[in-house]
DNA sequence: TTGCTCCTCACGTCACGTGAGGTGGC
DNA sequence: TTGCTCCTCACGTCACGTGAGGTGGC
């Protein structure tokens, strides 16, 4: 079968059906050596119309290829972990729309008093990782387990434990976050040479923060206040020093949505 | 304010705002004639907010330089558009992955009988025009309404109405699509010269076809019998001649899903 | 003076579409 | 022999990221 009959009958492009022979995702039967002339077989147009299919879904060609080698049941597997991801991504842009809408239709971002406070010198014990947005929660219940057991014992906790989002505000793809947990920590040996665990001592600064019920902090609800601290930061000649933090005040699990769990705040110089 | 900055402060990265520059998206409030310089002033935070929470919605930059130019109720009204579409999309893509599903777990394919039918030669009133998915409905009902309206007062109908479908089966962007309707027709001067309505004669020729359901009327649960009218004109030794058609039977509106209400049908040589 | 920031190319990414210019097959 | 199909570059698309190589500003 030449390539031109191939491509109509797998419904996919001639052009397309060269990059897949490239990719070696899906070569010819056989190519003639002197004229490159590419001869497919009809045995093959199962392969094709399925990668013809999975690229009508937006699927990348990498996946494509692991997908389509794999026994049907993983396949039904590998599928519906990507559309996972696909759902999610989408559902978080979903939100983002709402959330234009009703600033495009006027109503006004909410307003919140912003606070001043002293943080004095204080040790932490933090764990830093690349998270994506849905891996948040995981990723603060188990570090927060972790640092507890850590500082269970030693002397006691120092404040309410915070996390520091660094690059974007809850970025779509990886932020790098930190969970952090003030103690006082006289033995510092509690944490071993290759942990991810780190310990160190923030000095003493001022942080702008503001109050946010458990509604409220949430993608993309936090970012009025996000700018809101900023702006006080610019309007009060201070300079915010890294990145925003939510410190978790209470108890988020059993929370009311309007009950206050977190201080959105920035460090100042 | 620098690039740099204004970068951080909009969350937008220094590569981005020298090509929204460029493109006039977003021009700095002035550049040093001598070192290139770009120096923004603070009132162009909100546009370039506005730009960046556009892009994380993954809107192309053409679209977002018309929103951010428009009134707010209006710019709320291009957002719902364009979104409408991206979850229009979307559901078409989510029908395709619980139809693989299926397919990966083992669930065959309905089969059907193909039948066998000659169509003699006959006139057809035809409008012609690419369309999107969504708006095939819509293109059906008005252009179905165009052409009884010009057909009645002639000497009747000949046969049930189809769509034929050029390129691939309900592609997601535009494939152009012929709304037809046989008619017994004597008069051709009922045709404007310039109108999109066209006649034609289809000469004499068989078709094989299937029987749908309602429910199997749609995209992709059609796509295996697309495939099996196909395999059936191969394995006859036929020529497929031209591009799939829906052969629309009965009423739509008031049918029930399992009711038959489309001959799927290909034409052949 | 030393870093740091800024500048402009230029290339890579991803999955093709679309010619240009040339050849094979019936 | 004439179209038609096929071939291989090569460039464009889209919105940047990522250097290279050089300069300005404090």
């Amino acid at each position: 079968m030449t390539i031109g009959e191939f491509a109509e009958r797998s419904r996919l492009s001639i052009k397309a059906l060269r990059i897949y022979d490239e990719l070696g995702l899906l070569a010819p039967a056989e190519v003639d050596a002197a004229t490159g002339y590419r001869r497919y077989d009809e045995s093959q147009l199962d392969r094709a119309r399925q990668v013809a299919v999975l690229r009508r879904l937006d699927m990348p060609l990498g996946r494509i290829a692991e997908i389509v080698d794999l026994e049907p049941a993983a396949g039904a597997k590998a599928l519906a972990d990507w559309w996972t991801d696909v759902e999610a991504e989408l559902s978080e842009r979903r939100a983002l729309v709402s959330y234009l809408q009703s600033r495009f239709n006027g109503e006004e971002p909410p307003m919140r008093a912003v606070e001043l406070r002293t943080i004095p010198e204080r040790k932490v014990l933090s764990i830093n990782r690349h998270v994506t947005l849905p891996e948040t929660d995981a990723f603060f219940r188990d570090s927060f387990a972790r640092l507890r057991a850590l500082s269970t014992g030693l002397e006691g906790i120092a404040g309410a434990p915070f996390l520091i989002f660094y690059g974007e505000v809850s970025e779509d793809g990886n932020g790098p976050m930190e969970l952090c947990r003030p103690v006082i920590l006289d033995t510092p040996d509690v944490v071993e040479p290759n942990s991810d665990v780190e310990v160190r001592v923030e000095p003493e600064h001022d942080e702008a923060y503001v109050r946010l019920t458990k509604r409220e902090t949430a993608w993309p609800a936090m970012l009025p206040f996000c700018d809101a601290l900023e702006a006080w930061a610019r309007d009060h000649g201070r300079q915010p020093s890294g990145a925003l933090r939510q410190v978790l005040v209470g108890d988020r699990r059993d929370a009311a949505d309007d009950a206050v769990t977190c201080h959105l705040s920035i460090a100042l110089r």
